[in-house]
DNA sequence: ATGCTGACTATGT
DNA sequence: TACATAGCCAGCA
């Protein structure tokens, strides 16, 4: 597991030893996390959209790893973060987290559709709303 | 440098 | 619509 070990308030300063290419002297992983902390209540942001969000076109794939390294009780919204189906996408071993990631979605109003599939036509977070 | 791994994706059947 | 495949990436051994 990578080291992410910073949350949300810890984004000042750089964590890792790899500076970073986008905006030196911040990793990666730091400006994931930054991404997903302004994804709006009752919205959601594809694995995808974070990663070309964060300057990183094509960094899907890292940015689950990003959240999988998320200590718990984060107050990152990693919640929010959905793969490009619109459906919860976490399979290591933890059934639950899967279970509480669709719940505290529906608690802020994100609704799933029978196939367990979030409309991501009108959830999806765009960019200025 | 080299070679994995994994909360991903686009594409082809 | 549901799988299978093949790229793609950052972080770490």
């Amino acid at each position: 597991m990578p080291g992410i070990t910073f949350t949300a308030h810890e984004l000042d300063r750089p964590t890792g030893k790899r500076p970073g290419k986008v905006m030196p002297g911040i990793t990666f992983s730091a400006r994931v996390v930054s991404v997903v902390a302004r994804i709006p209540r009752g919205r959601v942001a594809t694995y995808g959209q974070v990663a070309a969000e964060a300057g990183r076109a094509g960094a899907a794939r890292a940015v689950g790893v990003v959240m999988a390294c998320l200590p718990d009780g984060s107050d990152v919204p990693w919640h929010r973060v959905v793969n490009a189906r619109g459906e919860v996408s976490i399979r290591p071993g933890r059934p639950s987290a899967g279970e509480e990631q669709r719940r505290l979605l529906e608690r802020e109003g994100v609704r799933f559709g029978s196939g367990g599939r979030i409309d991501l036509a009108s959830h999806l977070w765009k960019r200025g709303r």
